[in-house]
DNA sequence: TCTGTATGAATGAAGG
DNA sequence: CCTTCATTCATACAGA
């Protein structure tokens, strides 16, 4: 077996689904919604009830964790997107796939933070790359020697694809519209990330050099 | 060919969706698996030190569901370069230390497709790489005016992680942040993506058994 | 089998 | 906007 076709997707930039395996995904989601939300509730529960009977025994990170400390991290350099801050930066982006205007970026930078710390110029940053990277696909394969991109939508679609890039594709031509995922099963993707990530959502996570996990 | 048309009726209709579509589900799933995981594991914890600890008292869903679910999904392969490949490579390289302009790269690759499947995002990382490890061995010693730079190959080949942990700027040594994989704030959607991604076209995620999580 | 190392890939940021 | 750099993550592979 040759290492051929698997890497990032031997394939089309497509993929089809039937209506039963997207049921089936979204159900999937729904129950990883529904499963983390009893969880928290159960940790929660039995948090309460011991009053910490063993914090900082064996599991320094019972708890904190999940209430408040979550973010502990080796201190990045870096900005790095929180989950909540990407989801909303990648529905904007298919919302414009042009860059957004100087004051879209502010505004776009207030909404993102109330997830976590970050600045106009990640936000910039991070628009820049997007487009770049995505544009960077339709480079991909120049097929057939000398023939001018005369491929239909489609057509052209899939011999980018056909490469295997990254694992960006080139939303500008999406066929279809269809821009709500699963977005939320039935509890909100937020809200769940609320609960796990920074309740304040005002900490500047990489700022938190020396933040007893322990309190 | 329609794309993202679906007659629900049917049920024989297809979606279609693009490659940024399907990586927007699968960081969705990657993210709630992780969460769960955390979530469970921290419940276990608590739970462990309760006597009473309710092991399987109301959560059936509490490990079964996830260890079995979750772990197992997919996971992700990347190309490695055949012995013919490299060689070419290396060969190239020495000649041009720069970074291969874009078409080089198209030329590169088709040359190395002789010897196995690539692409040109393979061609262009190696050398991006390439480069940056060489540039690394030269810039091992710094800090210390005089001495002379006598970076033999084994010193600079004992540098490649030896900058990691402790180099944090202002955070302290903490050497228990290593295993805590909670970095929930900015957990890296890589880092969950590599538990839950379907290797390109060849595991279908969404024909993971359906557990029957709860009815 | 488990652990450590080499290296492909992802991505934020800077330069031009 | 496009290209390049730097840093980091994750995995294939080798050694114990």
């Amino acid at each position: 077996m040759e290492e051929g076709r698997f890497q990032n997707g031997g394939g089309l930039g497509v993929k089809v689904m039937t209506d039963e395996q997207m049921e089936m995904l979204r159900k999937q989601i729904s129950v990883y919604a529904t499963i983390c939300e009893q969880l928290v509730e159960m940790h929660k529960a039995l948090s309460a009830q011991q009053d910490f009977a063993g914090m900082g025994l064996g599991n320094p990170y019972c708890d904190p964790l999940l209430s408040s400390a979550v973010h502990k991290i080796g201190s990045r350099q870096r900005w790095t997107p929180k989950p909540a801050q990407l989801q909303i930066l990648e529905q904007i982006f298919e919302q414009c796939n042009a860059t957004p205007g100087r004051q879209k970026i502010k505004d776009i930078t207030r909404e993102l933070a109330q997830h976590g710390q970050i600045s106009e110029t990640n936000v910039y940053n991070w628009f820049q790359n997007r487009r770049a990277r995505s544009k960077r696909k339709q480079s991909a394969v120049v097929p057939n020697n000398g023939e001018s991109e005369m491929e239909t939508d489609i057509e052209s679609l899939k011999e980018k694809k056909t490469r295997a890039e990254d694992s960006q594709p080139d939303e500008n031509t999406t066929p279809m519209a269809d821009h709500m995922y699963f977005n939320s099963p039935d509890i909100g993707f937020d809200q769940l990330m609320g609960k796990i990530e920074s309740p304040g959502s005002c900490i500047p996570y990489w700022q938190m050099e020396q933040y007893d996990l322990f309190g």
